[in-house]
DNA sequence: GGCGAAAAATGATCCAGATCAAGAACGGCG
DNA sequence: CGCCGTTCTTGATCTGGATCATTTTTCGCC
């Protein structure tokens, strides 16, 4: 067996056992299978338009998911975080509907798209576990609609906010805020400064503090009844997890 | 082989090739895997927030999905159609996340989530196409997230009326337009007022015509160029091909 | 055809958030 | 440290679409 560029114990498509079904020597066996890549903020790890030949799984870092109008306005589709699934649509279309451009310094592993469909077809569980995953990204698609069809900013902002806890809440520490203002603003439809003004409202009602890139929750019920869910309610990580 | 309540050849759940990788004999030979039911105009396949028990395919008719906040404001998610997959997320979820409503006498085919599950792991031609059906709908979610995100109220509705285009289009037609105003409005984030003034403002140019239930395209270009897209993009049906 | 209820159209006002315009606070770097 | 470009904040005004109110059309039904 040679061995491989992937180091498997180290590899987010192993430990995000997308590939669980594969065991460890099938992936080492062959070569190439998984690339990995390093990205510097700014820099694009696909374009919308372009020629959808991989597909991603992010390693580490934050990514911006966003398409645009002819006319230039940009909508924030949502940010990829550590073991999402990138690019995925490449599996049935030739181009990329969007682009995704790194936040952070990144670190993606990659599987060609050729690869994926044999992977896919191969392993059932595989592609179960992929289902798993596209379906969370659905749930997240219509968290997004909600938030743009029907909140006002406040609540947007409120339940944007919410989506930067992770799962299991130890909440009360401070949360990476990997956005500016403008980014989450073409997140959720609104302007740089309707979104600066929101949170200047929130910070002096001492429901949040920020700190360069940090955000903290101080009130967390305040902050969920602003966003306009119910009590129970806890949203899902818009950050979601794979 | 006992008989089944479906006949096969006139079952979606065979005809969109959902179940292309179950011989015929192995659907029938499971008595009551495939139910099949008719609702009435208004009648709920099922609810937001209900225990997800089946999986519907849309044999005829259309369906409303959406979601409600807390206070009652709704949203609407999408418009199913003949051949859509409904309530899939109750695949991965115990709870339907949004309800789906008759908007015309319909026609599905369910399946019990756990029969699905088997169906999954055993058939891995059918998870794949599942997984396009899905990317599919992930497709339709962005286009309404850009819709809601960054496009006005003329373009949106304009946006709107493209989607009603079948993908092989034979434009001249009078379109099927089983939505009222309202619901357009809840779907596009507006007020049925404004739906009403914008599509009096279209037909008043002369880019529509309207009659009860139907809509006329007879200016395409303008139409497109309304909407806010590029000359060449035609946008994908939002009441899609599954 | 005629009646009653729902849907659609139209008109008049209002307001949340956009837009325009300055400042203030960072944050990187020589 | 001190300078400069970017990001963030704050203020004043404007406007697209909401809201409220009324009329007209459509449609199911007798």
């Amino acid at each position: 067996m040679t061995p491989c560029e992937c180091a498997v114990a180290d590899c987010l498509l192993c430990e995000a056992r997308l590939l669980s079904g594969l065991a460890e020597q099938q992936v080492c066996s062959v070569p190439g299978l998984i690339l990995r890549e390093l990205r510097a903020p700014g820099e694009f790890l696909f374009h919308q338009g372009g020629p959808s030949r991989h597909l991603y799984v992010l390693k580490a870092g934050y990514v911006k998911l966003a398409a645009a109008l002819p006319d230039g306005r940009e909508q924030v589709l949502g940010i990829g975080v550590e073991g999402n699934l990138l690019g995925f649509e490449g599996f049935s279309q030739e181009v990329f509907p969007y682009s995704a451009q790194a936040l952070t310094p990144v670190h993606v592993c990659g599987v060609r798209r050729t690869d994926m469909t044999r992977i896919l077809t191969g392993n059932p569980k595989v592609t179960l576990d992929v289902l798993r995953v596209l379906n969370a990204e659905l749930e997240r698609s219509k968290a997004l609609i909600m938030d743009l069809g029907l909140r006002t900013a406040p609540e947007r902002v409120a339940s944007f906010l919410l989506s930067l806890l992770p799962p299991g809440r130890t909440w009360e520490r401070e949360l990476p805020l990997p956005l500016k203002r403008r980014e989450i603003a073409e997140m959720l439809g609104l302007r740089e400064e309707t979104v600066s003004r929101v949170i200047a409202g929130l910070r002096r009602e001492r429901v949040i503090r920020t700190r360069q890139g940090k955000v903290q929750i101080l009130d967390f019920a305040r902050l969920r009844s602003q966003a306009g869910f119910s009590p129970a309610e806890v949203p899902e990580s818009r950050f979601a997890t794979a």
